[in-house]
RNA sequence: GCCAGCAUAGCUCAGAUGGCCAGAGCGACUGAUUCGUAAUCAGUAGGUCGGGGGUUCGAAUCCCCCUGCUGGCUCCA
């Protein structure tokens, strides 16, 4: 007579025979989703593992950060069992999991070239396939030490130096060993749906100054679909990438001659950056804005007072002139301050609240260049806003208020929003910051939105928040930034006249909400696929006259249009309709009206919508209306 | 800046092992075609092979330096 236990699975409990598989359970839980590992008694165990004593399982689905994490790590210690297999006496750095995926560094003489991945990744399959178990090894601090020296690995005896305590826990499948907490995967047997996807360089600890590593990026997942799915995801963001729409829908261009990371901004770029700042300032005056306008040099000690030059390194190198060094400016602030110091301020005039579209140029190393999204000269929709303490919290909330409000007209709804708290080396008093911090927490508490805690992880000059929005291929992107500046409110001897008649501090908030211009068309290239809604696109609609004789009309329409505000062209060129509809269909513009005969009788226009193709026949102040209506409510729709 | 890779016509790309005047498609231009929902036909022009130096009888091709770009490291809007 076969023993029963008491097994807790998901929240429900069974008396089974002792021995039982997990996996003979699990169709009993009547489950949604087919789990891929189990957590027993902290320790990651697969599905086929018979259930000896009365115990809680956790289950493991395969779309968990945590059942992916360790997947990943498992992989990436295939990915050095394989390496080192290939290429015996080298060294291996770490190799943890990342978001989408786990990478590994190694020190060899030797890069490894594309034809080694393939020849890794292959030895990969092969070892995954041996199913060789993973388990779990402890040593004493001494026997790690010995036994890691006697590989030869080196980087790892140094990081058991360092961070091995006592016992020291590795894990070890076949004769692979490393130096690791886990967990793992039971085998190496359940490392099925991976890729390698490209090598790096990388440096020893993240130090320029340490050795030089070679680094192999890849992923991993429990699912064939899901790889194939995230695969398919790299191509699509391949296809969108803005550094090859931009150009190709003449947006803009970079040139050579004229330096890396300075970005021309072509005509049909320009028109959108126009109707985004128009926009930006419209929002702006709502919110009781103010703005101003500085130049682009300043003397050299502005920036000493500002310690710019001593903790800022994107400086450009100053300018000599009449024995007088300038600067070119990295950051708006200073100058904003001096319009503030520009007289006395009372506790009446607070708070104040100025934006500059301000271009400002910061000296980024080459190798980081990337096309609109990290640049050399670029523009901050930047505001200081100056406040007394009890002043803090509402102007906090009114800067997430139309921050929101702002990224949600360019479709951006989903947000990941983080507080930095104070790091270990700071300026100001403990009191400004706790007072600052928690000023920003009710802000983000008052405004009902879920955020995350950065703990230690603010400027040295203040708290801040940030605001990641999610485009539709659900990448993550920085734009918002609200920082509150202990440093250059004491620099610049900020104050004002309180009710009581003495000087007081006030608080500087920094903002920025789209973050620059530059970076900000990038991602909403990329957001859009170079399809630009209707308020934002370049030309609004284009007509096409199917012969000659329909060229008055469309001329006609093309002023009326023009008059209305829209950005509209004719195409009055000699070709076939066929020919001038792939062609405005190529450069993405939203509508497209067809005149021939039967229009020009009826007044009206045959409209076809990009993407979408032909809608038929409307009557030319029915489509004038509707298009206004697009335009004016900044619709993401298209469709009319 | 560092590691690796790339740079041929406006764009996308061919041009093994160095060797006849460097090719194609698209685009541009010229001409013909006056046409109904994603490419009409014919012709013409267009290239310091990213720049500089070197090796060689001879370099787009091999070597060095520079510039720019790509994937990362680091940093950040």
């Amino acid at each position: 007579m076969a023993e029963l236990v008491k097994v807790t699975v998901e929240d429900s409990t069974f008396s089974i025979e002792r021995g039982t598989l997990l996996s003979e359970l699990i169709p009993r839980l009547k489950l949604s989703q087919k789990p891929v590992l189990a957590k027993m008694n902290g320790e990651i165990v697969g599905l086929g593992r018979p259930l000896e004593e009365a115990m809680k399982v956790e289950l493991i689905y395969p779309d968990s950060e945590e059942g992916l994490d360790i997947l990943r790590h498992s992989a990436s210690h295939l990915l050095a069992h394989a390496v080192l297999e290939l290429f015996p006496g080298t060294k291996t750095g770490i190799g943890p999991p990342i978001e989408n995926g786990f990478y590994y560094d190694f020190l060899r003489d030797k890069p490894f070239t594309p034809e080694d991945l393939s020849t890794i990744e292959k030895k990969m399959r092969e070892l995954a396939r041996k199913d060789i178990p993973i388990k779990k090894v402890i040593f004493s601090k001494k026997e790690a030490l010995h036994l890691f020296k006697d590989l030869g690995q080196e980087l790892k005896v140094e990081l058991i130096e360092e961070k091995g305590e006592k016992e020291v826990t590795c894990f070890q499948q076949g004769d692979f060993v490393d130096f690791c907490l886990g967990p793992h995967l039971p085998s190496t047997g359940g490392i099925k749906h991976f890729k390698i996807l490209s090598a790096s360089g990388a440096y020893w600890r993240g130090d320029e100054k340490g050795k030089q590593l070679q680094r192999i990026y890849g992923t991993a997942f429990f699912l064939k679909q899901q790889l194939v799915d995230y695969l398919t995801l790299l191509e699509e963001a391949k296809k969108r990438d803005h550094r090859r729409l931009g150009p190709e829908l003449d947006l803009f261009s970079f040139n050579e001659d004229l330096g890396g990371g300075l970005v021309l901004w072509h005509p049909k770029g320009a028109t959108i950056r126009q109707v985004i700042e128009d926009y930006w300032r419209e929002e702006h005056i709502k919110d009781d804005y103010e703005f101003v306008f500085a130049p682009h040099i300043a003397k050299l000690d502005v920036w000493r007072r500002s310690g710019h030059t001593e903790f800022y390194e994107a400086m450009y190198p100053p300018i000599q002139s009449e024995g007088l060094e300038y600067e070119l400016k990295p950051m708006n602030c200073p100058f904003h301050i001096m319009v503030y110091n520009s007289r006395q301020r009372s506790y009446r005039d607070l708070p104040l609240r100025w934006g500059e579209l301000g271009t400002v140029y910061r000296f980024e190393r080459s190798g980081v260049l990337h096309g609109l999204l990290r640049v050399r000269g670029f523009t901050v929709d930047d505001a200081h806003i100056f406040c007394r303490a009890d002043q803090l919290e509402s102007e906090t909330i009114g800067v997430i208020r139309l921050a929101m409000r702002l990224l949600a007209a360019f479709g951006f709804k989903d947000y990941d929003i983080f507080l930095s708290t104070r790091p270990e080396k700071y300026v100001g008093k403990v009191e400004d910051w706790d007072k600052a911090t928690q000023a920003l927490k009710h802000a983000l508490e008052a405004s009902r939105l879920d955020y995350q805690i950065d703990e230690g992880e603010g400027v040295f000059y203040g708290p801040k928040i940030d605001i990641k929005v999610k485009d539709v291929l659900r990448r993550s992107w920085q734009c918002t930034t609200i920082q509150l500046d202990f440093n250059l409110a004491e620099r610049f001897d900020l104050n004002y006249v309180g009710e009581d008649g003495k000087l007081h501090r006030p608080f500087l908030i920094h903002r920025a909400l789209l973050g620059s211009l530059e970076r900000f068309f990038g991602i909403l290239i990329e957001h859009f696929n170079g399809n630009f809604p209707v308020w934002l696109a370049p030309i609004q609609v284009i007509i096409l006259p199917i012969s000659e004789r329909h060229d008055d009309y469309a001329r006609a329409l093309d002023k009326k249009f023009k008059e209305e505000g829209l950005r509209s062209r004719a195409d009055l060129r000699r070709e076939k309709i066929g020919y001038k509809i792939r062609d405005a269909e190529t450069h993405k513009i939203p509508l497209i009206l067809i005149v021939g005969d039967k229009e020009v009788d009826q007044g009206t226009a045959s409209l076809r919508i990009h993407g979408l193709g032909d809608k038929g026949e409307i009557k030319v102040n029915e489509f004038l209306e509707k298009v206004r209506e697009l335009d004016k409510n900044k619709s993401l729709d298209v469709n009319i």
